[in-house]
DNA sequence: GCAAGGTC
């Protein structure tokens, strides 16, 4: 029996942090083991690991897509291995000689599938350890200690039923997706993926798009009328009783609307009817779980990947907590009157915190999800002030914060006040509504709030008619999905999780499926959901998932095994794939065609083929013709960002326009004929001498605009000498009388047509410096463990780069930066790898 | 290089 450490093994570092300060009473020491964080007090360790530290995929012989049948992988063995090797190894020498092991994965499936890959790798050296399993929903004094205090067992059977799903994941899109891009002759970056949970995601998005098109738009009419009472006017619209005694405002039929506005126009006056006064409780929000956070955070603009990626900042810094969860119900631990009480006397925060303590009563609310995951997000005692974060995570930490306050706020109350009033036989309805208590919306301004006035009047009143309208509207398609509707549409169909939602949209904008916001679809998705429903109809539905959900559920319970659910699931894709290959060419040709269509932006000018965009062996896109090599015509894309093709086309050459995908520096380049034939006749504008070559050759530098649509200052003797300097995409280049003496070079000034204010960009060869050294310092960012001061220190110590830092000789550089030691540029040279 | 699920 071994007397080393005990040894606990939780889900990520974060949590083995704060464990560990639980169980040690904060008397905790971190060491690092093969660059893993692990925290140590008397006799235990804890280490955290990184979700999965092992993978399954089919062995290193089935790698070869042309070599391998797809076909043959229903039935290729699945290997297990380490992912995550430093991981691994620190765990492996941990548990070597450990005399204990506990295992406090996160409290869900996929946590008994993470705990039991772990327990395996302690098996794997070390037969005899007990390994026990504790359970706990959130990370709380109380419920730590508890579980602690409380082993149980780890759940095999759960474990198995998490294993079930990634076996049938990796076999069913593994050979699917071989299949479809082998089809289709799609085998380098831009291969044809599907899978579980993309199939259904992609079929919904393709899906509205077919009612989209489908929507033949109907004609009607509405009318309105302005009352006035008492020199208050307020707007009033026409309905009547249609066929089954319901109101309605549409006028279908346009001699009807025509009629009733002739009457309605000859009114001066009308009498009120009835009058009928309402108060309506406005009950406070749940508190977020993933999906609701993503809803708001969309609300206010972030994309549900940005948001996500905010939160997780946030909640690594400490100043929310975990943010990814299914619950909308607080736990018992949390107080919220001891929460508030933080946030009292804080800068923007104070006075609703105090407003909110002053309440008789504090009682959250709470959702139908009461899951044992983590809790809801919510902010942690821990405050940020507005300069430790950027403006973005500011916003969002502001939503998280006042969410929280929202939640045990006050219901809000409103006072609908219902106005019927006829006018020569046509019934007029005016409906105000006021906010009487504004309880949670004082705290929580991110819901409409707005009140619509109608003036207190009485039955039999008279009101004039001050003005009179009629509006001939038309029917809307329905509207295409937004990002965080997409997301919950799909937690409501049972696909995907709270932690991959929002990556399965990103992974459909990857493939070329989905493009813009709100997502459209592209040809080739329409196309590879055809396939699905008539082939694969399962890999296009939620009923797989539906499916699966039963067969783990069988498989926890012991009612059914792994093998059994396994092999059923593969004797169904075998036959699957009867029908796919008998008519895989026919499949194949559907998809070519699609892609093809996807990247026609007209025709040629010089031979009447297709011009397709394409990618250059340099990786970077141009337009060519499909007749190419006996057409050899081409035009020039930007460099920057990826080429989309917009609906509208040039009124000149019939060309679509073009749109550059760039995330946040995404830009329309338009017509790319229009913007050569611009450059074309656009002379260069000469500006100095070529510090390159202007001594020897005579060089001289010159602004230049090129066909790809892009600026620059180049070298007159370009392509024999390649000098050149970046000049912005954007605005009108202008050159100033005032110079730059260093260089000897006007400076440059940038307008723009809307009221932007000028940008003096200066000196294009100084501005080109600063460029270069903000992109060195965000590379360095990049690297773990360095911050923007960090970046800027290590710039002043001259490590202008990622590589220099990566040359550099650690005693020599730490001597060189305040505060840093050697084994910390050591830790940075690994982690910039 | 394929999926989906963890996590960063």
């Amino acid at each position: 029996m071994s007397n080393g450490p005990e040894l606990i093994i939780t889900e990520k570092d974060n949590a083995a942090r704060r464990i560990a300060d639980i169980l040690s009473g904060e008397s905790v020491e971190a060491e690092r083991v093969n660059g893993v964080n692990v925290y140590k007090w008397g006799g235990k360790r804890c280490i955290g690991l990184s979700g999965h530290v092992v993978g399954v995929d089919f062995p290193p012989e089935y790698n070869d897509w042309r070599d391998v049948e797809p076909v043959e992988l229903i039935d290729a063995p699945v290997d297990k291995h380490p992912t995550q090797e430093n991981i691994v190894a620190a765990l492996r020498r941990l548990a070597r000689r450990a005399r204990r092991v506990v295992i406090a994965t996160d409290y869900d499936r996929e946590g008994e599938l993470i705990g039991k890959e772990a327990y395996e790798l302690v098996r794997d050296v070390n037969e005899d350890v007990p390994v026990d399993r504790v359970r706990f929903s959130s990370i709380t004094d109380r419920e730590v200690t508890e579980a602690f205090e409380n082993p149980d067992e780890l759940d095999f059977d759960l474990a198995a039923a998490g294993e079930a799903r990634q076996i049938i994941d990796l076999v069913w899109g593994a050979a699917l997706t071989r299949f479809l891009s082998l089809s289709a002759r799609q085998l380098g970056d831009d291969f044809i993926s599907v899978g579980r949970v993309q199939g259904p995601t992609l079929k919904l998005i393709v899906d509205r798009e077919r009612e989209i098109d489908a929507f033949d738009p109907e004609d009607y009419w509405e009318l309105f009328a302005d009352l006035e009472k008492d020199g208050e006017g307020f707007e009033s619209q026409y309905f009547y009783l249609d066929d089954d005694g319901n109101e309605a405002e549409r006028v279908w039929d346009g001699d009807d609307a025509e009629a009733a506005y002739e009457t309605l126009e000859d009114v001066a006056a009308a009498t009120v009817e009835s009058v009928r006064r309402r108060t309506r409780t406005d009950e406070p929000p749940a508190p977020f779980n993933t999906t609701q956070f993503i809803r708001a955070a969309g609300s206010i603009g972030y994309s549900a990947q940005r948001a996500m990626s905010i939160a997780e900042d946030l909640y690594t810094a400490g100043y929310m907590t975990y943010p990814r969860t299914d619950n909308t119900v607080y736990p018992e631990d949390l107080d919220p009157e001891e929460l508030l009480s933080e946030f009292s006397g804080h800068r923007t925060f104070g006075e609703d915190a105090d407003s909110l303590l002053e309440q008789e009563e504090i009682e959250p609310t709470a959702g139908d999800n009461e899951t044992t995951d983590h809790p809801p997000i919510h902010p942690t005692g821990e405050l940020p002030s507005p300069s430790d974060l950027s403006e973005d995570e500011w916003e969002v930490y502001e939503l998280v914060v006042r969410r929280f306050f929202a939640t045990v706020a006050e219901s809000a109350e409103w006072e609908h006040l219902r106005v019927v009033a006829d006018a020569d036989g046509l019934s007029l309805k005016a409906n105000g509504k006021r906010l009487v208590e504004a309880g949670y919306h004082a705290v929580y301004p991110y819901f409409n709030s707005s009140e619509s006035f109608v003036p207190a009047v009485e039955e039999g009143e008279e009101l004039a008619v001050t003005d009179t309208r009629i509006e001939d509207k038309q029917t809307q398609p329905p509207r295409r999905y937004g990002q965080s509707r997409l997301i919950e549409t799909m937690e409501k169909m049972g696909i995907g999780t709270k932690a991959t939602r929002h990556d399965v949209i990103q992974k459909l904008y990857d493939r070329g499926y989905i493009e813009s916001d709100p997502p459209k679809p592209t040809r080739l998705a329409r196309s590879v959901v055809e396939a699905g429903e008539e082939f694969a109809e399962l890999i296009v539905s939620e009923e797989m998932t539906a499916q699966l959900e039963q067969d783990m559920q069988a498989i926890a319970r012991g009612e059914a095994t792994l093998e059994g659910v396994t092999d059923e699931s593969r004797e169904i894709l075998e036959d699957v794939f009867e029908g796919l290959m008998s008519s895989g060419e026919e499949v194949g040709e559907h998809l070519q065609k699609s892609l093809k269509a996807d990247k026609t932006v007209g025709t040629c000018p010089d031979c009447g083929g297709d011009l397709v965009i394409r990618k250059s062996r340099r990786g970077s896109y141009f337009i060519g013709c499909d007749s190419y090599p006996d057409c050899t015509y081409t035009l020039p894309l930007p460099s920057t960002g990826k080429p989309l093709i917009m609906e509208d086309t040039c009124d000149e050459h019939e060309l679509h326009h073009v749109k550059m995908l760039a995330g946040r520096k995404t830009f329309v380049h338009g017509c790319p004929l229009c913007k050569a034939e611009e450059a074309d006749e656009q002379e260069d504008l000469v500006i100095g001498t070529c510090p390159e070559c202007g001594e020897e050759h005579g060089g001289e530098l010159a602004i230049k605009r090129l066909r790809s649509g892009s600026r620059l200052v180049g070298c007159t003797r370009y392509p024999d000498c390649d000098y050149s300097l970046p000049l912005p995409r954007r605005g009108d280049v202008e050159v100033t009388d005032d110079s730059c003496e260093e260089h000897d070079l006007p400076k440059i000034r940038i307008t723009y047509d809307d009221d932007r204010e000028p940008w003096d960009l200066g000196c294009p060869i100084c501005n080109y410096r600063e460029y270069q050294a903000q992109q060195n310092g965000s590379e360095l960012e990049a690297v773990k463990g360095i911050g923007e001061k960090t970046a800027q220190k290590l710039q002043d110590a001259g490590i202008g780069d990622v590589s220099a830092l990566k040359e550099a000789e650690p005693d020599a550089l730490a001597d060189a930066v305040d505060g840093v030691g050697p084994d910390t540029v050591r830790e940075w040279q690994a982690n910039a790898d």
